[in-house]
DNA sequence: TTGTACGCGTTATCAC
DNA sequence: GTGATAACGCGTACAA
């Protein structure tokens, strides 16, 4: 019921003008030190804070970063915006979370919007929908206006653009090693199609592996689910009709579900079968038993991708020069190996 | 590189006025067919958008939302959300999230800063810091403004607003409730301090209970915690002291780690020991055994949340009318009980 | 030392 | 039918 205190209020209030209480809030030299103490001790009285749209509408600045990702349920989508708003909260920053729900409408929706004004610059992974279809004009529009972009996760050689990714070829390769050298043979992968772009990535890395240790890849150790949605028959068919010693999942889902199922079959993890999943989150700390994974450094990747654009944000020039981090997973070790 | 365009660009090169364009734009009356025409083949051409923070600062609106949460990473929270841009996107509302990280200087910096002209409302849940030191003057201010606020899940009295809440109580009763009718008799709480508004219905829930059902209340089987981190040796001791047959945790990670706990000491669940947890996420679902949980339906408060806030944003009258909405928590029953 | 004037991009009112 | 003007709140170059 009290509204918010303007520099035009209090000008009034003070029989001043506006510019000689904007420069005393500033404490600016041209002031007198009298009316400045007065203005000052009338402005904090009023509790005044300048008006953050006024401002905005003044400088072409926002302070704000949209930050676009597909899903807000998922743990490694929330590490990487806590780290993101760490980075960005420490400079000055707010950070503007829509969620495109892994669909391509909304994605284009929330990132048209946006871009209006609304942020600095947009920090994004694509939503399955985009990568599944390939049309980045939305993304191309955004960038081609010279709004800064990252992406981190799902990204495309399509948009030039700063990235952040981590070696996800790398991550499966290192958790095939991690098997054969425990003397595992038939090794699994359970993976989603191939349009996402980390999908493919630890596709390959799990062929690398087979291959550098001389074992040979049996397409039919490879469970392709069209989603990330967890299929039960798909499961229930590969699991009862394969043998396999070791299963490599692309997410921590996929894993806790196969573990679950191989263990109602009497089966025992690590002996009889093992369990590596991606994605290093509280459900692979509490599984029972606890799940091996490739931590992802999802907060790492976000404070990395705020910094990068909040460089690019407050640089000037228009030189274009854009560069891609790529972190390294690290394999947690837990109980479903040994 | 193309910077976005602007009415005046669009008024310089088709030699008319900046408010003939507007005008057109908006397909007013009072301009020509011709005129509208051209100006609205111009402006598609060129993708010509408003620049949204001139019209929130012209209009005093900003269609953002505010909201501040203690934390993202932990599941209900994120549910939440979800409900808020749900509901919030399809009402054409942007949605700014800020986390407190549970700490008071972090909510009030945050809810300063978005106060000034960046939303037009704020959703909150308390950070327990702000619980615990009972200090809501930033909240109180905010309110004063007039800037409507709607409190979730972590409320207090303290404040006059609208706001959503589960029944926690009733949850804590249904859960023991459910305990008893299948035998059990020594009923063990897992809670955090009584300073967490939530945990505190709770265990009255939890007492009311056993009052009801003619147990008398053993403070011995009531396990604290300062804080809703894991404190593995308080757990141990509990747990090895106690003789319990059952345990009600006032979040899933208690109650993951506590079932744990229980079937390395050679425990079987539910036989032996029940257990049921608050909060129904993913960690319930995938658990072994599968954890019994009470729903909070963060999805659906979230909605309501951002309904009741759009309804008074968008509502003229000065009339102090608030109300509380009370969602009913659900016994979703697992393997871990029976 | 203080005040005037202008611009950021938009919209609404009023005059021509 | 079209355009000029003022206003939202702020900051700053320039004038007094």
């Amino acid at each position: 019921m009290k509204p918010k205190i303007t520099l035009k209020d209090i000008a009034r209030e003070l029989e001043v003008s506006i510019s000689t209480v904007s420069k005393a809030l500033k404490n600016s030299e041209e002031i007198s030190r009298d009316t400045k103490d007065k203005i000052q001790a009338f402005a904090k009285l009023y509790n005044y804070k300048p008006n953050n749209i006024a401002v905005s509408l003044k400088n072409r600045r926002t302070k704000n970063i949209g930050v676009i990702i597909p899903d807000i349920v998922h743990h490694f989508f929330t590490t990487v915006i806590s780290g993101i708003e760490k980075y960005a909260n420490a400079k000055g920053y707010n950070v503007l979370v829509c969620v495109s729900n892994e669909s391509f409408d909304r994605e284009v929706i929330n990132m048209e919007l946006l871009a209006n004004g609304s942020i600095d610059g947009f920090i994004m992974s694509l939503s399955s929908e985009t990568q599944l279809k390939k049309d980045y004009n939305h993304i191309k529009e955004v960038t081609q206006q010279g709004i800064p972009l990252v992406m981190f996760d799902r990204v495309t050689p399509e948009i030039a653009c700063d990235k952040v990714v981590i070696d996800d070829e790398q991550g499966a390769f290192l958790a095939v090693k991690k098997f054969i050298e425990s003397g595992k043979k038939r090794i699994a992968l359970v993976t989603t199609d191939d349009y996402l772009s980390v999908s493919k990535a630890r596709a390959m890395g799990y062929e690398k592996a087979l291959k550098s240790h001389g074992i040979s890849l049996d397409p039919s150790l490879i469970l392709k689910l069209p989603s990330m949605e967890v299929e039960e028959e798909a499961f229930e068919a590969f699991f009862s009709d394969k043998k396999v010693d070791a299963v490599l999942c692309v997410n921590e889902i996929f894993a806790i579900h196969a573990m679950r199922l191989v263990q109602l079959k009497g089966k025992r993890i690590p002996e009889d079968i093992s369990f590596i999943g991606f994605t290093d989150g509280l459900l692979s700390k509490y599984a029972m038993p606890s799940l091996t994974s490739i931590a992802q450094h999802g907060e790492i990747m976000g404070e990395e991708a705020a910094k990068m654009l909040i460089e690019k944000v407050e640089i000037e020039t228009e030189e274009e020069q854009f560069s891609t981090t790529v972190l390294q997973p690290t394999l947690m070790e837990r109980e479903s190996t040994k």
